[in-house]
DNA sequence: GTCTATACCCGGATAGAC
DNA sequence: GTCTATCCGGGTATAGAC
């Protein structure tokens, strides 16, 4: 699985296979097929990998001592320095075209990460179920937009572009909190 | 290129080769060859056009007597729109993994669909140069956002995810807007 | 858990004829 | 503009031995 990280690191998901990931172990091609059932099985394996590093990003810039909305705005921020720090493993979150009905585990390891948008959102809303879904949604998907474009090249290349993508996606969640009346 | 789009809304872009749109033209695999340097060469002009029927699709939302908001808030819901009306195209402009210095012509065929989030921005924000960028890259990043994540599957399958995720993206641009001191 | 060997299919790309 | 023919490389996956 590091080796497929790696990999995934150099090449895009696109690139990855299990012959050249054997390869570089010094392995045969048989070989992974003892623990894994196929190429999508592993990458599925990678997925649930992924979740759990993506949790421990975002978990380690919380400050509990925060208010709410900047407790979101940094976890906005977090959400795009994963995907800058670690391609290889956004891209096997979003780019892999993982079944997800095939593979279950995913939708759980993903849970934690909604979770923890959901603890600051609920402080905020009062815990009315339907504002606590408006705004965690648009939180998240604003998030990931920034992320994917940033990973797109859209915000340039090089490490001043990784923090103009993080600091606006932040700022973006200021604004999407200070009106959020308009979200129903 | 009509084959090809096909083809890749049948398999998504890793799943289209010259191989395959030539046999379903009845053709050889040389034949493309005489029209295109290689197989990203077509991708690029596929995704020339991709970014004409997106401009066009924005457009066609267009209620030049709507309100600046109102605008903004039409064109992310028909952001997600073309994402879930045309994933081929959607995964040709930010999936294929293009090169985009090799094709200036990409960033030449981006640049109309900036250019209608930035008229009703420019409204808004009275002209000031950074805070039309601000609102922009916000507003474009969380239709963004929402798109890629419909794509994902995040909003659920069926019709229903994606008026859905439209209308979410519609409403968090309103909140953006509505919050937009928090931008800078 | 890994190896050898193998079957099989697929893709990109080109030369030269028509 | 297309064809034939061809080269070359790559990947998935399995059977059976060790």
């Amino acid at each position: 699985m590091d080796t497929a990280v790696d990999l995934i690191a150099e090449r895009g998901v696109r690139g990855f296979s299990l012959a050249e990931a054997s390869r570089r172990l010094g392995v045969t091609v048989a070989a992974p097929y003892r623990h894994f059932a196929d190429r999508d099985d592993l990458l599925a394996a990678v997925a649930v990998r992924a979740f759990g590093v993506f949790t421990a990003v975002l978990a380690a810039t919380l400050d509990e001592d925060a208010a709410p909305p900047e407790q979101l705005a940094t976890m906005a921020g977090a959400y795009v320095m994963f995907a800058a720090r670690h391609p290889a493993l956004f891209d096997v979150l979003f780019g892999a075209g993982l079944d997800k009905g095939r593979y279950p585990d995913l939708r759980g390891a993903a849970e934690p990460v909604q979770e923890m948008f959901m603890a600051p959102v609920r402080i905020l809303t009062g815990g009315v179920p339907e504002a606590i879904d408006d705004l965690v949604t648009a939180v998240s998907a604003t998030a990931h937009g920034h992320a994917a474009l940033l990973l797109d090249g859209a915000f340039g290349t090089g490490p001043e572009s990784v923090a103009a993508a993080a600091s606006r996606a932040s700022r973006a969640t200021l604004a999407l909190v200070a009106g959020r009346a308009a979200l129903r």
